[in-house]
DNA sequence: TATATTTGTGAAACAAATTCATAATAATCA
DNA sequence: TGATTATTATGAATTTGTTTCACAAATATA
């Protein structure tokens, strides 16, 4: 046999009612019972736990040091245990948050510092990276969020809408399509294209005008920081469509203009997928409501990068 | 049921082995114990730890929280268990002691210091306070050796001889006493007399000497520190009988003089009392080793408190 | 010394964990 | 897509472990 935490209560509950009897009263066994399990825990560590001939029986040396290790590991183990009534009423748990749209941290930081507040005890995460495999990462429970703009058919997963936002042209004024009403795929033709370093599926741009169109960039300039974007277009190194949230969040200086993409402008949805299990917990349902808030709180909040 | 160490050593099996099969046959047990363990955590704790629907499993949020629980748990256990192996084979233990004779403190700690080198992983502690029931302390392992020069008949107890000491009186070269060569009874009838604070019975010159004579010292003043007697001697203040090695090792100033205790000087021998069961020990058994060099290695060290 | 309290022990009863046999499900491959 | 293989789930039987019961032994207390 070997060491079990039955033990480890066995001997705290002795030291602390005085004696064996005691101890068997207050655990609701007989005292029969421990007397056994002593023998047992003797036989296992070849070490008497007790001192001799003394009645009631008093620790050893080597009883207190299996005491203080028990002291120390008891509490461990309720620890667990409450660690996992707060999963069950979802006061805790996981929130790691796959994001295929590179510029939703823009809006998701802010969202989580609130979101941290109602709930100190989510384990919060945000995990680039998983761009195209997202979904399954979602599904086999390795993320617990996707924030998304293409929704799509799962079983076991939902969609829940957050927010609309427009992909957004910006430009230097300098730029000779700064004097347009606004910009269409044949515009960008002769242009260098800044965008994020992912695939181009993944980026509104490609997606939804160019890739339709079949119209090519001159150049494309990938960035990963924000920051650098705008600083780059702004020197008309090139120019980038990012959502208007972004736009706005960010302090642009004089030296920018943005303008809709196509005629009407481009109009986008960005989603929270979850797993089905998971969108009754209390914090999952409170991270989607500060979630359609999102573009509301961004704006508060400076560029970071 | 409860969590039990098993739950956490199968949790963390199957998720080195990378599926419930793999695991079992690390663990020499079937899958199928494995699967009823799984159903009693989920039972236990109300949660899933796995991933549904995935083959071979992986762990699920909750699953990862339980790893990680376990990683910390399982290595106290561990722990545990080898401490106890290293309190069989001797190389660990506790080794209190109680000293009966206040000046012991003066070849108690070099010799402590020693045995430290030898055996990092006992746990020492020198437990003053216990004077009048240091044996019955012993017996009952609230101490695990006592420094006496009494020894008695105690079933279940041995006596091990360390080194003999004889009581020195002490007093100023100004003293009257100074001009003679040794001390008898009646010289006290008119000495303040300093001592250790413990009853008389403890200290030699009243067992040995006074106390038969039926002698009383003119005034009995009580210190705690050698240091401060030597210095109270040196004022004559008063005289003091210590054991020879306590002279020795002090650094005496010239102020000093130390006369034998009766014509012939007395002669009294330091035991170590401990536990029959202790004896052979090998930290015990080097300790008593030590010990009967005492008085050698207290000669090179300065007098310390 | 007698009495009460406390602990130890073997056999029986009970509870729990594991195995066995087999079904169900997911992954893999042609 | 269906067939095959690998993996997990489940009920009943078996084995193992724990607790109780009844009583003996030891210690403490008056």
């Amino acid at each position: 046999m070997n060491i079990e935490l039955r033990h480890l209560r066995t001997i705290m509950a002795i030291h602390a009612a005085g004696s064996v009897a005691q101890a068997a009263e207050q655990l609701h066994i007989t005292q029969s019972a421990l007397s056994h399990q002593i023998k047992a825990i003797r036989d296992q560590l070849g070490v008497d736990l007790f001192v001799k001939n003394t009645k009631p029986m008093r620790l050893s040396a080597e009883g207190l040091r299996f005491l203080r290790a028990a002291e120390r590991i008891l509490p461990e183990i309720d620890l667990l245990k409450a660690e996992f009534d707060n999963l069950q009423n979802g006061q805790a748990g996981r929130l790691h948050i796959a994001i295929e749209c590179h510029a939703c941290f823009e809006w998701l930081f802010p969202v989580l510092n609130l979101f941290r507040q109602d709930f100190p005890d989510v384990d919060i995460d945000i995990r680039p990276g998983l761009a195209f495999r997202a979904l399954k990462a979602l599904t086999e429970e390795e993320v617990d969020v996707v924030i998304s703009s293409d929704p799509e058919d799962i079983p076991g997963v939902e969609f829940h809408q957050l927010f609309p936002y427009a992909p957004t042209f910006l430009a230097a004024k300098t730029n000779r399509l700064a004097e347009k009403d606004y910009v269409d795929a044949a515009d960008f033709a002769d242009q260098t294209l800044i965008t994020y370093p992912v695939e181009r599926t993944r980026l509104d741009i490609f997606s939804q005008l160019l890739i339709p169109a079949k119209i090519e960039p001159k150049l494309i300039r990938q960035v990963e920081l924000t920051a650098v974007m705008l600083m780059l277009v702004g020197a008309n190194k090139g120019v980038a469509v990012l959502p208007d949230w972004v736009i706005r969040s960010a302090d642009i200086d004089g030296g920018l203009v943005t303008k809709p993409v196509t005629k009407n402008g481009l109009t986008r949805q960005l989603y929270a997928a979850v797993r089905r299990d998971d969108q009754t917990k209390p914090f999952m349902k409170r991270f989607i409501a500060l979630g359609k808030q999102g573009q509301a709180h961004a704006k508060k909040q400076p560029l970071s990068p």
